[in-house]
RNA sequence: GCCCAGGUGGUGGAAUUGGUAGACACGAAGGACUUAAAAUCCUUUGGCCAUUGCGGCCGUGCGGGUUCAAGUCCCGCCCUGGGUACCA
């Protein structure tokens, strides 16, 4: 019998489907174990190889636990909203829905091919109205919470009402826009509307005029993880600040809960490095300065209050209201031209300029409150409003940027701290002793900062605090494939719907388009209005709305009446593995930490951490293949300057392309050498034109025509020969190398290549082992038909480059066509035998024959040269038991530190030593088989029937691993001299040290490196090694 | 600039706690079987020198150091990839 996958994978898909084999239900006799995968935006393009990497490791876990006898939840489903479709819609005015379930279906049945063992009866989808229900019941569970600083967790508005009733807000301490203090009466004589104002700062939910970052071509705002470098990640499109009403989660408030959980969970500390920075967490000091002539304070924040009094100057951005303020008439003019033009500057520009210092002096003095000196204060866009105060005392010695801006603009700069040179650069390190700062002076920069706090706090001038980057994530866009908001507007005031109204389901709308007014398309919609006529918010939700906690609906994906039951949740918990893309890291594993930490305080989650344990797989990148097609200017040249060389000094030779025209590409002190190209005058001008400038030259003029290898008119080419002959200057430089004008690609290796030619993509199906295939290249690209070829070794050999895989690329691997050749065990065990988990490798297909090479080992194992099963019921032999035992306690240990593909090379070992061994025990492959079953299901289902087993060998329990099996009685010392290993020594593992030292010095082999010397040292390792030193 | 990760044969990678560097594969070369191809099997395969066998020297980005022993630890550099950026 012949391995035949493509009859045996279907055929155990089929089974494990028919009967729910990884059907996951609650079992309280079991320990439970969570294995989540980030479930996929479903693309047009469907899978490619990349996909499907974290999802086979998460397999073989999940996999793994069942067999070590864990209830395992493995779900998986689809994060549906989402811009393509969405696009897609506008253009063609095909629903989104549409789109996105065709897409749905593809995918599954991709997935399905792979032999995945996930639980679908739990699948969710982001985009269906019994999911997004829960979306938008959060989002009223978040409008309805403020953030208690005390009690560090969300409470509930109604709690905070009643308090305001009684105290006014002395009392709380919120995390909150609003800063006034009220009393309990000034709370009562508000009106409605104006307390529903009020409220809306303290509302983790809230609605607000927001600087966001609007992309006019995409119709919507983006949050500030969608947009890099000034451009909107999807599409790639222009970003620019505007101040909008937006709805927005004050995800500020979990700040130092996002910062502190991070302590209790194991993720890479890559990615906890990117959360830390995305917090940005810095501690220091708030301080007021005073202004001189003014009753205006000005607050600042700074991490170095020890520097204060090297503060020479103070900076303000210009988005503050307080520069119009302080300035002084004499400078208003000059300041109100700075915010005009700092205005005008779009946020791209700002960011992509080169670093220019800028900025204006107001006039305005502000008070070193410290030493009582009057420093200047400035307007400059270095500052930003958004951080902080928008306000900074500015210490040149001891920052960069204000130590550049002070040298600019020629203000003092007075060391602080000693011990570095601030003649060059400004000395910013934490580290030396005070001096010029009075109380200060001697004491360590850390004592220093201690001892600055608690003097400004004795004044009553400042206060020691911390600060965050982390802003608020902006909720609203206004776009139509999203969660609508449960929220209509009654005067102009936001309220929710009550909760029996969810979910509220998506319109209908005739486009998908803004309306003509500019609204969002939800504005389309007919009847768009609660049942009272209330209007309906018109934005949606952003993608991160649905993806934020879909793996607790996994745990109850059906329940209408919750989010989820307190019993489903009491016994899946949190996911204890969680696999997916590094892409995330600043997004989605943000909102969705604080989202469970959101539901944990209001008591719906029972987990503050949302994910135990994380892993980033790379991505695969594809390996590119080339040509090189050469450029026959550039090759013209290079040949004309290989002439050069042979003829003379080439030093003297200057080769230039000026005005691009590229009329002298080369010219020396006598001599000017022209490559005539393509565009040249016309040919009644060109006679003249060359006449007068070999008239207006003293030098001789060399003339390459190149008409035979480019286009050039036999005409034109006739008078360009005329008009140089026409002088005595001229001469008409013939290279016999010069090749007729067709298309040439040179093969990698051939000399100089890079200097006149381009690299161009060719399909990687055309290519093998880097050797192109020349007839299918042309019938690929007819155009080529007539092309040279420049061969090495008569092969054309193809450049490569590892990069993203893309269809423009040519480099896409579709895993359907790899399971069509090799089968999905093939393919799951060579994706993990590819490299370690996290790394990013680029894809290689010629790795994929060994593996499949060791399937078909395995699968003879279990057959006799005729192909007939032969399995034996007798006693394993010692060898046998050994390299199987080995395995079981490499593979287990490996899979438990997901480090899959040194599991898959033991595989190996342990076939190739059982094939030596002639092993048929049914004993011993009967356990090889569960271990591999979770890396290669479906051989593994069809072997153990062919066992004899009846059920599937998913719950089949995990061999356990016996010691006493690889023992062995010897163990061979690497004997080494002065560290190099020389030679080998059997000797009994337990054997005594000074035995093992005298067995070794008494060795043949060891007389010659001692060579009659006594050895200074003798090191032995107990079964580790011997070293003798000399 | 700052932060993080990494640098090992022709290639992907292995070496888990400082203890035999290069496991396991790919590729390449040679051979067996075959009319031939495919498939399969066997041998060799880090570099250099020696080659009649024995062998020897060098070698984990570079330069130092610690140690009986360093791919692994420490110090200083170089390079690659990623994140981030007037965040005070």
């Amino acid at each position: 019998m012949d391995y035949n996958f493509l009859e045996i994978e279907p055929k155990w898909q089929k089974y494990w489907s028919e009967k729910k084999t990884f059907k996951a239900e609650i079992d309280h006799n079991k320990p439970k174990f969570y294995v989540l995968d980030m479930f996929p935006y479903p693309s047009g393009a469907g899978l490619h190889v990349g996909h499907p990497l974290g999802y086979i490791a998460s397999d073989i876990y999940a996999r793994y636990m069942r067999q070590r006898g864990y209830n395992v939840l493995h779900p998986m489903g689809y994060d549906a909203y989402g811009l393509p479709a969405e696009q897609y819609a506008i253009q063609t005015g095909t629903h989104p829905e549409v789109t996105t379930f065709k897409n749905i279906d593809r995918y599954r049945e991709q997935l399905d091919r792979i032999g995945f063992s996930f639980d679908w009866d739990r699948e969710v989808r982001t985009c269906d109205p019994k999911y997004y229900k829960w979306t938008q019941w959060t989002f009223i569970q978040l409008f309805n919470s403020w953030y208690n600083n005390d009690t560090q967790k969300a409470e509930s508005i109604d709690l905070l009402t009643v308090e305001f009733e009684k105290n006014g807000n002395a009392r709380i301490n919120a995390a909150c826009d609003q800063h006034e203090p009220f009393t309990a009466d000034e709370w009562k004589a508000k009106n409605e509307k104006e307390q529903q104002e009020l409220l809306m700062n303290y509302r983790l939910a809230y609605l607000s005029d927001t600087m966001v970052n609007w992309c006019p071509e995409l119709g919507t705002v983006l949050a500030n993880d969608e947009v890099k470098d000034g451009l909107s990640e999807r599409g790639g499109h222009p970003v620019e600040r505007k101040l909008m009403k937006q709805w927005s989660l004050r995800i500020t408030a979990y700040a130092q809960r996002l910062l502190d959980g991070l302590n209790t969970i194991d993720w890479s500390d890559s990615l906890k490095e990117v959360q830390r920075n995305w917090i940005g967490r810095s501690e220091g000091a708030t301080c007021y300065f005073n202004i001189k002539d003014h009753d205006e304070k000005l607050e600042i924040f700074t991490t170095r209050p020890d520097t204060m009094f090297g503060s020479t100057y103070m900076v303000i951005a210009p988005e503050l209201d307080i520069v119009e303020k302080i300035t002084t008439p004499e400078q208003k003019a000059e300041v109100k031209k700075y915010l005009e033009w700092a205005k005008n500057r779009s946020e791209r520009e700002r960011q992509s300029e080169v670093k220019n210092i800028s900025g204006i002096f107001t006039g305005a003095y502000g008070i070193n409150p410290l030493n009582g000196k009057e420093i200047p204060i400035w307007v400059a866009d270095y500052v930003l409003a958004g951080y902080g105060s928008g306000a900074i005392m500015a210490v040149p010695a001891h920052d960069s940027r204000d130590y550049a801006f002070a040298k600019h603009f020629g203000l003092p700069i007075i060391q602080v701290v000693s011990g570095g040179d601030i003649s060059e650069e400004s000395y910013d390190a934490k580290e030396g002793k005070m001096m010029n700062s009075g109380f200060l002076n001697g004491m360590e920069v850390k004592d220093a900062i201690r001892a600055t706090i608690a003097k400004i706090e004795e004044q009553g001038i400042g206060y020691g605090t911390i600060n965050y980057r982390l802003r608020d994530a902006i909720f609203s866009r206004q776009r139509y494939w999203g969660e609508p908001f449960p929220v209509y507007y009654k005067d102009g005031v936001p309220y929710m719907l009550s909760e029996d109204k969810l979910p509220l389901l998506l319109p209908e709308v005739d486009k998908y388009l803004p309306t003509e007014t500019g609204e969002p398309p939800l504005a389309r919609a007919k009847n768009w209005t609660t049942e009272e006529g209330y209007p309906l918010e018109t934005n949606t939700m952003p993608g991160f709305a649905g993806s934020s906690a879909y793996y607790l609906r996994y745990m109850d994906p059906h329940n209408d009446n919750e989010y989820f039951s307190k019993e489903t949740n009491e016994y899946w918990k949190d996911v204890d593995l969680y696999i997916g893309g590094d892409e995330h890291a600043a997004g989605h594993l943000i909102y969705s930490r604080f989202w469970n930490k959101f539901l944990f305080d209001i008591g719906i989650a029972c987990e503050d951490e949302p994910f135990k344990k994380l892993i980033n797989q790379g991505k695969i990148q594809g390996r590119s293949s080339f040509v090189y097609r050469v450029n026959h200017e550039k090759y013209a040249e290079y040949l004309l300057w290989e002439y050069i060389k042979q003829i003379g000094d080439e030093k003297k030779w200057i080769r230039d392309y000026r005005d691009g025209h590229r009329k002298f590409d080369f010219y020396n002190e006598e001599v000017n050498l022209i490559i005539e190209i393509k565009s040249q005058p016309k040919l009644e001008k060109l006679e003249s034109y060359y006449e007068e400038y070999i008239k207006s030259t003293d030098k001789k003029l060399l003339l390459l025509p190149i008409a035979d290898i480019i286009d050039m008119d036999e005409e034109i080419m006739e008078a360009t020969k005329k008009a140089v002959e026409n002088t005595d200057k001229g001469v008409i430089f013939n290279h016999h190398e010069i090749r007729p004008l067709k298309p040439i690609f040179v093969s990698k290796g051939v000399k100089d290549r890079k200097l006149f030619s381009t690299p161009l993509h060719v399909d990687i199906d055309l290519v093998e082992n880097d050797i192109l295939n020349l007839e299918s290249f042309v019938s690929w690209r007819p155009e080529f038909n007539d092309a040279e070829f420049i061969l090495e070794d008569g092969k054309y050999r193809c450049g490569y480059e590892i990069e993203k895989m893309s269809k423009s690329k040519h480099n896409i691997q579709n895993p359907d066509a790899l399971i069509e050749k090799y089968g999905a065990d093939t393919l799951r065990l060579y994706e993990m035998f590819l490299g370690p988990l996290e790394n990013h490798k680029p894809w290689d297909t010629k790795g994929i024959e060994g593996v499949f090479r060791f399937i078909k080992k395995l699968w003879k194992l279990y057959f006799d040269d005729e192909g007939n099963i032969a399995l034996s019921d007798a006693e394993p032999t010692k060898e046998e038991l050994k390299a199987l035992h080995k395995t079981i306690k490499k593979v287990k240990d490996d899979i438990e530190r997901f480090s899959f593909n040194t599991a898959v090379s033991s595989f190996m070992i342990c076939v190739n030593e059982l094939k030596d061994l002639k092993c048929n025990k049914r004993s011993v492959l009967s356990d090889f088989c569960i271990l591999i079953s979770s890396y290669a299901p479906h051989i593994a289902e069809e072997l153990w029937s062919i066992l004899g087993n009846q059920e599937s060998i998913t719950y089949a329990k995990f061999p356990e691993f016996k010691e006493e099996y690889v023992k062995e009685n010897d163990y061979s010392y690497p004997v080494s001299f002065n560290g190099k290993m020389r030679f080998k020594i059997d000797l009994p593992v337990d054997m005594s040290k000074d035995d093992i030292e005298k067995a070794v010095l008494e060795a043949e082999e060891a007389q010659k490196w001692i060579a009659g010397k006594t050895p200074r040292k003798v090191i032995v390792v107990s079964n580790k090694i011997v070293n003798i030193v000399i």
